[in-house]
Formats: structure tokens, sequence, C-alpha cells
DNA sequence: GAATTATTGCGAACGACTTGCAGTAGCGGA
DNA sequence: TCCGCTACTGCAAGTCGTTCGCAATAATTC
């Protein structure tokens, strides 16, 4: 289902900022700021206006359709995804890496065990030092 | 070590902004934004600047003193503690519960063998509601 | 194609935080 | 105990990311 159609769907208008707020997320699966993402629109079409990209992104989150982190000293925003896919923060590139593991669910598993304090959502963040920005370089 | 010995063992000066910023740390080990700890500070003695403030707690950071956590919407606060205490944190009543476990150095084992990517520190939240805030009462 | 109204663009406002600078107060030495 | 040095503070202005109100615009319905 193309974004149009979910749009449509529940009865929002599919308009230009929408859009191309959308295909600037669905065109790489990294963490991007806001900014970010304002800056990868304009570049498209730098007529849009950078409340619309607010607006669009908050109304995609609403949807569910983005998933908003508080990770770094920003907000970012990605297309969403399981818990089980955490993020490895480069501390010198800022690149964020995707990583798939099980551990989330053991997490899970023994916070549930352990204590009275019922999970939801699980965040993880990982600051690091990838492959190519290693200290020994 | 009381944070004046500490503070003159790195030849920094001894001020009320930075005892008072302390003593509102140490007092309970919850997380607190940069605001909440200037309210507290303010009860205190209000003739604090937030500058000051917000000095004190960098202060104490570049010295891993405390810990700053961009896990929320706002960054938060709190005396330095290991990467395998994680915070627990109600969607209702934000009561922040620290839960220690080993699972958090089987994460890092796993990206080490699984990634070219080096972990520093690992931050985890889990929201989810706490005892007094079951979703069945 | 016209009417309706959700959405946009704009500019002003906001809140959290930072900065430059002049004045204040810790601290070390006399 | 006072003095001088300068790290630190308080203040006010500035920055940055984000939000809001409102009139204009454009997506949808008929």
């Amino acid at each position: 289902m193309s974004i149009d159609e979910v749009l449509r769907a529940k009865d929002f208008r599919v308009t230009r900022a929408r859009q191309l707020v959308w295909k600037v997320l669905t065109r790489s699966d990294t963490h991007r700021s806001a900014s970010e993402i304002l800056d990868e629109v304009h570049e498209l079409d730098d007529s849009i206006n950078a409340s619309s990209v607010y607006r669009a992104l908050a109304l995609f989150s609403d949807l569910d359709l983005v998933r908003e982190s508080h990770l770094g000293e920003l907000s970012t925003w990605e297309t969403a995804h399981e818990d089980e896919t955490i993020h490895l923060v480069c501390e010198k590139c800022h690149t964020t890496i995707h990583f798939s593991t099980s551990v989330v669910d053991r997490l899970r598993a023994e916070v549930q065990r352990d204590t009275s304090f019922t999970p939801t959502t699980i965040d993880v963040q990982i600051s690091g030092h990838c492959a190519s920005c290693s200290p020994t370089t």
C-alpha cells in the first residue's frame, strides 16, 4: 500500500509535502533528525515549508508509520520497526547502524520475572565507534 | 570523598551553585531533566542562576560524576552508574526504577562478536507500567 | 467547475540551552 | 587577616529546534 493509499484510507489528504517527506524517509533506513529530513526534502523541492515537514512527521508518527527516537541530542525519525532492532550510534561520525538481537526479548522476560513492572516498549542505544572511526586509526 | 574534596582535588573551586546542584543530584537516585534540577535548586536557594546550574551539570559530566541520558524527550541527569543498571520508566507516573541485569553484558558481547562496532556505553530504557499504575487498576 | 475545508506557508512565539561580559567571590600567598 | 588573582557567577541577549495562529491555498466532493 503506497503512502497515498494509506493517507486516503484514513481520510487524510494526499499533499506534496507529505509525499516528499515519505519519499525521504523510505529511500534509506537510517535515522535522521528533523532538520536532516527537512534538508533532503528541500533538495527535492525547496518551496516546502519547515512547519509542513514537522507536521507531516507528527502525522506519520500518529499513524505509526514512523518511529521517533530520542536517542541522541536531537530526536531522530525513521520508518517504523520492532523493539528488537536496536541502534549502534558512532560517537564520532554519528552513523547509526541497526542491529537485531533476541537479547531484548530476554530482557523483557527478565524484567517481567523479577519485578512488578510491565514493560511495553524497550529502547536500547549503544554508543561507541564504528569500523571506520575506530579509536586506533 | 565529598563533592568539595573532589572539586578541590581537581583544582576547581567549591561554589554554592555546584554544592547545591550536587545536593539535588545525590538526594535521590531518580532521573531529572535540567529544568527539574533547576527547580529543586531554586527551592534551596532561588538566587542561583540557571546558567550556573547548566554549567555545574556540564562540569560534573566532564568529571564523570553524572551521566546524561538522551532517552526521553529531554536530556536527563543522574549520578554516574554502570551500564548494567537500566531504567524502567512508568508511562503514567514517570517514576524511574533502576534494574540491574547481566543482559547488558551479554548484549555488549553479542555486538562485539557479530559486528565491527566497538560499544562504549549502553543505555537501555524500558517504558511500561509500574506496580501502582498497572493498567488493570 | 464551484464549494468546502484540510493543509499549507508565513512569521511570530516558545522553551531549552548557550554565550559574552562585567562584577563577584574562592583560594593561595603574605 | 587582608590582598590579589582569576575562576566562576549573574545577567541579558542570542541561538536553535520546534510549535502555533491565521490567512491563503489546494485537495477532495458534488
